[in-house]
DNA sequence: CGTTAAATCACTCAAAAGTATGAATGGAAT
DNA sequence: ATTCCATTCATACTTTTGAGTGATTTAACG
């Protein structure tokens, strides 16, 4: 359990416990439930300090924070668009072979055009464009596009 | 003060009760701490049940939920914002809907996902990109994306 | 009121793209 | 020397995309 710091909360539950054993103090001197109703007393009592300590939890109980992260868009206006581009393609692991892929995918030329001007078979063209997805994080052609040239690794 | 609906939860607070209570009857037939010691026995009610209180509202409180906003950046590229080159649109007979259609499909949507923005059928989506890819004079939606992308029709 | 363009949808067939898996090779690093 | 990785290729299967055709509806226009 934890608690917040928070004097004026530990006052008042002082200050309640004071109230409570001076109240407890004037009823003993005046003998007028202790013998009759001891049960019901304290009973009463054990009530309004589990209330009480409801209270005082309810009130110090650090609250649970949540955080929620908000996408906000910040518009950047491009100066040097040839800047960032090698770095990106080394952090995302991108081999020679497949930057060479996905610039001629970019290009719009089919994985037949690809394999054909890179003297293999589409077969590999299509190992290669999937390791490209994963290495984007994307599910599709049109997406690998769009990401790498938003990350600027390719024109 | 809202609660969860935990019955074992109840049931012990219960027992904890009867379990207090038996032992105030058991001290009160043995006469031990009722006379001389009373202010501590009450005391010791009092914290014993502000201890409980604060476990049960531990327990069954909902947990206070304090909402931290993270914004986190989104870096969107917007090289020439207001460029967006109406003439051409114009002049290649490009109309709204299929407009509507070139941006999502560049941004990476398959059709059916198209279709599911746009409220419309994949069928109608096919169409709409046929007709976009005679306008564009492309043969695919890679080329579409490059060439509208070159020609400033999308950004 | 008829014409026209835009938007909608369906259906079929075919091509392109993508997934999954396995495997061979050769160069670089340890 | 052996591990690691990039590159290559294959086969089988699924999904997505594209081509072609035809049809309906609605709104705008003269």
């Amino acid at each position: 359990m934890s608690f917040k710091s928070n004097r004026t909360e530990i006052f008042i539950y002082g200050l309640s416990m004071a109230l409570f054993i001076g109240l407890l103090k004037w009823l003993e001197a005046r003998f007028i439930v202790l013998n009759y109703r001891l049960d019901f007393f304290i009973g009463a009592i054990a009530i309004a300090f589990t209330v009480l300590g409801i209270w005082i939890a309810h009130k110090l109980l650090k609250p649970k924070v949540e955080t929620r992260i908000v996408e906000k868009e910040v518009y950047i206006d491009r100066e040097y668009p040839e800047e960032i581009n090698q770095k990106e393609i080394e952090k995302l692991g991108i081999s020679k072979r497949e930057l060479e892929v996905l610039i001629l995918m970019a290009k719009g030329h089919s994985n037949d055009e690809i394999a054909e001007k890179l003297f293999v078979s589409v077969n590999t063209i299509k190992t290669h464009t999937s390791n490209i997805y994963l290495k984007l994080e994307v599910k599709r052609r049109t997406q690998a596009m769009e990401k790498a040239k938003r990350l600027n690794i390719i024109s």
